[in-house]
RNA sequence: GUGGGUAUGGCGGAAUGGUAGACGCGCUGGUUUUAGGUACCAGUGCCGCAAGGCGUGGGGGUUCAAGUCCCUUUACCCACACCA
């Protein structure tokens, strides 16, 4: 074989790259008979460049999208922006670039890029969310959602930069203050928009449980995050009424009905407003609600918080007891947006009221006594006792268990009025209402006489300005010379446009229907294409999407079913959540960030940096970054390897799920792979049979044996790659390789196994590595797309194993191995492992007791001692 | 704190309860080459000259048989986080 044949990439790769596009072999055939496959990767937000991280992800759907329209199916695949957000606003503020051309040239970048690496999208079906025929779709579905009740209005409050005068979400505020302008964030409450999405939390929670082909990982994030809790909204009655509160109430909500005999606080949120009126006439409060509002938010800030307090004074009648009065509490750990921003503390029975309790020495009293202890046995110091048991010290709940017990209390509040069953969400509805530019209007009209007006249909789309200035903070829309004024729809006096736009959240809940349709200008999507095409078959993407994103997108599905759009309730069959891809660090003596390629490693071991021989130091393997300066970029491996060694390497190290290290030696190990791959089958060709010569009548044993070979891969490698463990499906190619490298060809018969082998070989790396397949398959004398090329089918004969080689074990260890035809049965193989010289001495001394045989796995003698 | 996950050679990782370490990287020796690189051949879990022994984070258990199942424990990773 001649070692030095070399495959160019770049030449090649280029070349089919081209006609490809010429020929338009991506196209997706909407009027296809063939069943239809929708494979689909999150779309990405165009920064800039393409990395690493983003090849394996569209790798990843690749390889399924090629093999899956090789197994007969008509694969819709696209691809676009989710091209709307800040980062494109941030531009805008630091190097004076327009939002809009700044987006526009990523797109246009980061699609050449997309293009060079060879995935077979559809690029008829492209999308940007931030084209006007999108965001105008996308006003049409939020009137339809105001329409049907899903979108609406409230105030609620926000995070509010002073300085830059705009909103943050919760991610921008770090340590209380604001990311960019280091201001102390300030809450404020605003008008916004809404959508419903707590209407379906019980739909979103069953829905999970049909999502069998998703992770159960997110199924489970997703069940947590919509945090359903039953339990019982109850009032305690205030004896006396407290002037400026116009209630005589305080209602709480609770999982634990079945305690109220225990309790012995009840504890409101610093923003109830109870707690707000009584501040008014007492100084400490005020000051105590305050301190509240200081605490951060942070993770570390929750873990460390202290049990606050503040007692009002006042008092509440239980509801069951006349003679026990509860004292009314303030305390920090009340959050004032979830049930009913008041709660009655049972310290005896969890955790945060015992630590409570013990602080500010409040009664603990134990209502639920564990299985088969007796009460007057039971006590409590500082944890609370949150199991299961029967009820004490509780009157009419006495004896009863907890379960039962909850049932009875509920019935008692019912019976006097006092509250009823009520279930509770951790999930809120969904805030839509961003103070940005660059994002898709809000089509709404203010009038002051007619209030909120919808913009009519045929005044859509609400388009935004081009001529906005990002010299000052704050919304550009809203200091706009001429935009936001117009005239009100209903009443034609002046009005003012919403000049806040969507969250980008809202702009990619539904992309993955607008590709079933992506030029429509009438409608999102037409009914039909979307009803055939969805769900999507294969969604592959970042784990980070776990929970907003594809949570928002299961909503917008039942919420377009509901207003007539569609008839699905789930918009992704198939999820698959891959890894991270992680590239080491690397810093001066300053602490500077260094690109890899800027240190190098001395003879001792130690890091320097090239340029000035300092020394460096090597950090950690994590997430590739651009701050960090540990990203690569695909185009510049490619220059040098081909994009077929990139994709191949990105998928042959670790399984696609979890994290994967990029390397230069790895790259460098896949490009001599891609090589070999090339010589073996480029070297062989005038030595194999002609393409489509006749099947000999009989094979060699030699011959017959490379078929088996040859099937025995066909079935080990489809097997890996419907399981998507991509890394052993190559390992089983590379082994595949091995075994063909030392075989020689040289009679009729072989040339023709050989000649099956070849093709096969061609047809399995396809999928991860089109173009030198593309190319092999041209020079094994096909003319046709090798992606059309019919998957190689099995032949079940020749794939069956003939011989078996299994582990022959005396008490558990391996002590020899026999060879033996497959099918054995259990007698035979016995009398063959036996029979080894190795068994039968250890037999000889001790005599087996038992002998468990598994034909065709493994025999196990079982001997004294 | 709650929920979930992971732990296998020097490294990335393979193993429907049935021969642990496939495949690759790295390393060692050799062949080709003016040299380097490439390519090819052989070896490579640990201890041991060998016979053999030991080995899947630690401890226990179920089983003829455990990386795999159960209990327990440690470390790390991810998500959520005062949710009543």
């Amino acid at each position: 074989m001649n070692s030095t044949t070399r495959y160019n990439p770049k030449e090649t790769e280029a070349k089919w790259r081209q006609t490809w596009s010429d020929e338009q072999v991506f196209k997706t055939k909407f009027d296809s008979k063939r069943p239809k496959y929708y494979s689909l990767e999150m779309f990405p937000y165009p920064s800039g460049r393409l990395h690493v991280g983003h090849a394996r992800n569209y790798t990843i759907g690749d390889v399924i999208g090629r093999y899956k329209r090789a197994s007969g199916y008509e694969v819709l695949r696209p691809m676009g922006w989710d091209a709307f957000g800040l980062p494109a606003e941030n531009a805008a503020l630091d190097r004076g670039a327009h939002p809009k051309d700044w987006t526009y040239s990523n797109i246009k970048e980061m699609r050449e890029q997309m293009q060079l690496l060879g995935f077979c999208y559809d690029w008829d079906a492209e999308v940007a969310t931030c084209d006007v025929i999108y965001y105008h779709q996308q006003q049409k579905i939020f009137l339809d959602f105001l329409k049907h009740g899903i979108a609406y209005q409230k105030e609620a409050e926000v995070n509010w930069d002073p300085i830059d005068n705009c909103v943050l979400a919760n991610e921008e505020v770090v340590d209380g203050r604001g990311w960019r302008s280091g201001a102390l964030v300030e809450r404020r409450k605003l008008t916004q928009w809404f959508f419903g999405i707590t209407k379906y939390a019980d739909e979103l929670i069953d829905g999970l449980s049909t999502l069998t082909e998703w992770p159960e990982k997110v199924r489970i994030m997703q069940e947590n995050w919509i945090g359903k809790s039953q339990g019982c909204r109850f009032n305690f009655i205030l004896p006396v009424p407290v002037a400026g509160y116009d209630s005589d109430k305080i209602e709480v909500f609770t999982t634990r009905p079945d305690t109220i005999f225990g309790a012995s606080f009840v504890a409101i949120s610093p923003q109830h407003p109870l707690s707000l009126t009584l501040a008014k006439d007492n100084p400490a409060m005020a000051v105590f609600i305050e301190e509240c509002k200081k605490g951060g938010t942070a993770a570390a800030d929750i873990e460390t918080a202290e049990k606050k307090g503040f007692d009002t004074g006042l008092r509440v009648a239980h509801p069951f007891d006349d003679t026990k009065t509860i004292p009314v509490w303030l305390a920090n750990f009340v959050l004032m947006d979830y049930g009913t921003g008041a709660l009655f503390g049972c310290p005896a029975h969890d955790q945060r009221d015992i630590e409570f309790a013990r602080k500010y020495n409040l009664p603990v009293l134990p209502v639920v006594i564990p299985h088969g202890v007796k009460p007057a046995d039971f006590t409590l110091e500082n944890d609370a006792y949150t199991g299961d048991g029967i009820l004490a010290n509780s009157e009419f709940l006495n004896g009863l268990d907890v379960i039962a017990a909850k049932q009875k209390a509920i019935d008692a509040f019912v019976a006097k009025g006092l509250g009823q069953a009520e279930t509770n969400y951790r999930l809120r509805d969904w805030g839509v209402s961003r103070q940005r530019y660059w994002g898709c209007p809000i089509p709404i009209i203010h009038c002051d006489t007619c209030g909120a007006v919808p913009v009519p249909e045929n005044q859509l789309p609400v388009e935004l300005p081009y001529d906005v200035t990002f010299d000052r903070p704050g919304n550009p829309l809203d200091r706009h010379p001429t935009w936001k004024h117009t005239t009100c729809p209903k009443c034609s006096g002046k009005a003012q446009r919403e000049t806040d736009t969507m969250a980008t959240f809202v702009d990619s809940s539904w992309y993955f229907l607008r590709f079933c349709d992506a030029k429509n200008t009438e409608k999102p999507f037409d009914k039909d294409r979307v009803n055939h095409w969805m769900p999507v078959d294969q969604y592959v993407g970042g784990i980070e999407h776990a929970v907003l994103h594809l949570l928002y997108a299961r909503f917008f599905t039942r919420a377009l079913r509901d207003c007539g759009y569609l008839n699905i309730d789930e918009p992704f069959r198939n999820l698959f959540t891959q890894g991270m891809v992680n590239h080491h660090t690397y810093r001066d003596q300053d602490g500077k960030w260094l690109y890899p390629y800027e240190v190098e490693k001395n003879s001792n071991g130690d890091w320097l940096k090239i340029a000035d021989q300092t020394p460096a130091i090597a950090g950690d393997l994590i997430k590739m970054s651009k701050s960090k300066k540990n990203t690569v970029d695909p185009s510049e491996i490619m220059e040098t390897y081909g994009i077929d060694a990139v994709r191949l390497f990105v998928l042959s190290d670790s399984p696609p799920e979890k994290d994967f290290e990029w390397t230069a030696a790895g790259i460098d190990g896949t490009w001599r792979f891609v090589n070999k791959l090339y010589r073996l089958i480029f070297d062989v060709l005038p030595h194999i049979a002609a393409k489509g010569s006749a099947q000999p009548a009989s094979f060699s044993d030699a011959a017959l044996n490379l078929r088996k070979l040859t099937h025995r891969t066909i079935a080990t490698f489809t097997d890996s790659i419907e399981k998507f463990h991509f890394n052993a499906a190559i390992a089983r190619l590379r082994e595949y390789t091995n075994e063909l490298g030392g075989i020689k060809i040289d009679t009729p018969d072989m040339q023709w196994a050989y000649r099956e082998a070849m093709e096969t070989l061609v047809q399995l790396f396809a999928p991860i590595m089109p173009h030198l397949a593309e190319e092999l398959w041209r020079d094994l004398g096909y003319s046709d797309f090798i992606i059309d090329a019919a998957w190689p089918q099995v032949d079940a004969e020749l794939a069956r194993k003939d011989s078996v080689t299994i582990g022959v074990q005396v008490n558990g260890k391996v002590r020899a191995t026999i060879t033996l035809p497959a099918g054995s049965d259990a007698k035979t193989t016995e009398q063959i492992a036996v029979n080894d010289p190795k068994i039968a001495s250890i037999l000889a001394q001790t005599p087996a007791k038992k002998i468990i045989v598994v034909p065709d796995r493994i025999v196990n003698i079982v001997v004294a001692g």
